[in-house]
RNA sequence: GGAGGCUUCGCCUAGUCCGGUCUAUGGCGCCGCACUGCUAAUGCGGUUUGGGUCUUAAAGCCCAUCGAGGGUUCAAAUCCCUCAGCCUCCGCCA
């Protein structure tokens, strides 16, 4: 517990207060247990006695009553104390994952070759260029309508996106995966059991007139559709594939990606979720990342997948890949998927358990990024574009675009 | 937004007016056993969940749990307050 702790670079001492509280809490209950039992028989004796006798039991009784009182009061405060600690520690990391901080990550492997366009003899525009060409993207009247890190998807920009979300969808119902759209705004409850209102709480948008959040993913609505169940265990692994909006604050990234939409504060994204058994999370992650792969496979990306190292990983995860496609102008890798195996850590947390032979137990919950719209449509027009500005689109993707085969330059 | 009704241990349900053998009734489902060529039917027993304690283990015992939280009381499913969710009707709305 501690080493997991200060290799994820966190205060080691929350451990061990953690440990005191929970004795503390422990030794107050058994104490409000035993004076609870005793009040229980003395009433049994005072409903079925009789003037003096009963007067005798009632002045016993009232003094216990306050002692009840008090010793409920103080199995509260010590409870209290524990859930607080405990909602601050994060999960405990797999041995396997990397130690250190941002860069140490490990890069598993490397997947197809970032196109050379010194070869082919002309200079690659951007997306943003590509997309006001195409008549995809608009950023500009985005800023005056909403701000920074905001943008339009115009014309065949939005039907870009349909298209990708219904590829998504269709690929994740394919392998089983049941499709569901989710709520965007939810309750403090799912925020906190997901675990996302910890250090990462900066990030989230917050409705404080109604006490709701906007959620950065759907992995939130999704974990949270189970809390306060108990799941048959043949009924596992229970895969869902969740559509929503994302919204994200951004806060403590100023200057970066200003240019563009792979940093925004809004956008729309198909992730995978999946329940299981303990014993089967860690294939459940293999596959997970499997069916991300498969989805960059088919719209031609070059891309690497990387191990993340622990200082890096959400206060969820247990271990964390992350899929970074190639983006040719910028020449270097940047994240489009990501997926994490949380274990039983959010399970616990949104009483979510699964009922096998040897009882109830918590289950492990994992989730993966199928297809983040705007950072796929970055990857597309600039990875498939042509010397005039078209972009060729994936042949995967042409059923999905009305059997289009080349985006083209639209005039003004 | 307004008015009314509802929320009980998997599902349905009794109990709430009038506080104390409610340690929560009954049915369905499920599990075990018995009986019967098989299946079915029948009979008997078990079956909320979480925590603690004890034990090699099982059983047992203790606490909490009747939508959530608070209050009144020696004692709350039951009385009072606040909140949430569901249903019906009205208003508004894409």
């Amino acid at each position: 517990m501690r080493a997991s702790q200060r290799a994820r670079g966190e205060d080691v001492a929350l451990v061990d207060a953690l440990l005191a509280a929970d004795e503390r809490h422990r030794s107050s209950s058994s104490r409000f247990d035993e004076l609870r039992n005793e009040q229980r028989q003395l009433g049994k004796l005072v409903a079925k006695a009789k003037g003096e006798e009963k007067a005798e039991l009632l002045t016993r009784t009232q003094a216990l009553a306050a002692e009840v009182k008090a010793a409920n009061a103080a199995q509260g405060e010590f409870e209290a104390e524990v859930q607080s600690l405990l909602g601050r520690l994060a999960n405990l990391l797999d041995p396997e994952a990397p130690v250190g901080g941002e860069e140490d990550f490990v890069t598993i492997e490397e997947i197809g070759t970032p196109r050379d366009f010194a070869a082919e003899g002309f200079e690659p525009r951007d997306h943003v260029e590509l997309g006001k060409l195409l008549g995809a993207i608009d950023t500009e009247r985005a800023a005056k309508v909403s701000g920074s890190r905001f943008y339009y998807l115009t014309g065949v920009g939005a039907l870009l996106e349909l298209a990708l979300v219904n590829m998504a969808i269709a690929q994740a119902t394919e392998a089983g995966f049941i499709p569901m759209i989710t709520p965007a705004l939810v309750k403090p409850q799912a925020m906190e059991g997901t675990g996302f209102l910890g250090q990462a709480a900066e990030n989230v948008f917050r409705l404080e007139a109604d006490d709701f959040y906007l959620v950065g993913t759907a992995e939130v609505p999704l974990a949270a559709y189970h809390m306060d169940e108990i799941i048959d265990a043949d009924r596992l692994p229970l895969r869902y594939a969740g559509f929503s909006p994302c919204f994200r604050r951004e806060a403590g990234t100023y200057g970066k990606d200003t240019r563009g939409i792979i940093r925004v504060h809004q956008f729309d994204k198909v992730e995978m979720f999946s329940f299981t058994a303990p014993e089967d999370a860690e294939a459940e992650h293999r596959r997970l990342l499997q069916w991300e792969k498969e989805f960059l496979d088919k719209l031609g990306l070059a891309y690497r997948v990387i191990d993340v190292a622990s200082g890096d990983l959400g206060a969820s995860a247990m271990r964390k890949f992350d899929i970074e496609a190639w983006i040719p102008t910028q020449g270097k890798y940047r994240e489009v998927t990501s997926t994490s195996n949380c274990g039983e850590f959010q399970a616990r947390r949104l009483g979510i358990r699964m009922r096998g032979e040897d009882g109830n137990k918590p289950l492990a919950t994992l989730n993966g990024t199928l297809c983040a719209v705007p950072r796929i449509i970055v990857a597309i027009l600039e990875t498939h574009q042509l010397a005039d500005g078209s972009v060729v689109v994936p042949e995967a993707l042409r059923p999905y675009l009305g059997g289009r085969e080349v985006l083209e330059p639209v005039s003004k």
